[in-house]
DNA sequence: CATAGTGTACTATGCACATAGTGCACTAAG
DNA sequence: CTTAGTGCACTATGTGCATAGTACACTATG
């Protein structure tokens, strides 16, 4: 994984493990790798592993049980909500972003509509 | 301004700055503020300040002349590049982001179409 | 009970960010 | 020349992020 510098690497690690709760790569119930695995995975620091397992349990994302390790939450409905919440997040930022440079939700469909899809299909 | 802890402030300064730039509220040529002046205008520290107008000089957005203050460049072209280059970079985001959640083109464009319309239009 | 895997807690270091404060040099205007 | 406004340089402090390393507690398994 390439991290950016500007962006604290346990919210980047985060981010990334709840893309593939919300795409069913990590199903409801799912056993997570543990925080020193985790750490060897993506190459960070136990301690910055063991925050991450934190901050997915404080949002209800996963739960940790001591000796035992985390969990993907059992609840699809959670999961569900999840990809609503962060399809909503992605939709707001990206208008803000374009009405502070002036342009509205019209010019948002047309610049998508001529962005250009190198890559795009995967 | 309200500044997000997540975000440096100077990053998130230089942005709203660059925004009144590529929105004409700051035509090119304009003077800004001095450092001092622009450190109490956003509640911030003078070297932060110092710092950002360094950051929009290193992009090429402004000029800065010692003695006389710091001043928006005076080609309407790279304000208009820059403009360019900011909606660019919100698209790419917004659909990385989609992306990440097993989303396309087509989903993105129907969530703007979908979106709750609450203060867009101004 | 012994072991391996796990979460948890703690200390310490280096770095970037933001703050506070001071001083100096340059420019324009009186 | 003096003054005000400005950019610029420097030291110092506090905080959060990320790292390194160590130690302890819990759980399941044999």
């Amino acid at each position: 994984m390439n991290f950016d510098p500007m962006i604290p690497i346990w919210l980047q690690v985060a981010t990334s493990i709840k893309q593939q709760i919300v795409t069913g790569r990590l199903p409801p119930g799912a056993k997570l790798p543990g925080g020193r695995d985790l750490a060897l995975q993506y190459g960070i620091n136990p301690n910055t592993a063991a925050r991450i397992y934190q901050e997915l349990e404080r949002e209800g994302v996963c739960q940790t049980q001591r000796g035992l390790g985390t969990f993907v939450t059992d609840s699809g409905e959670t999961v569900q909500r999840l990809r609503e919440e962060m399809a909503r997040g992605a939709v707001s930022r990206f208008l803000a972003d374009l009405k502070g440079i002036g342009m509205n939700r019209e010019d948002a469909i047309e610049l998508i509509r001529k962005e250009d899809n190198t890559d795009d299909h995967q």
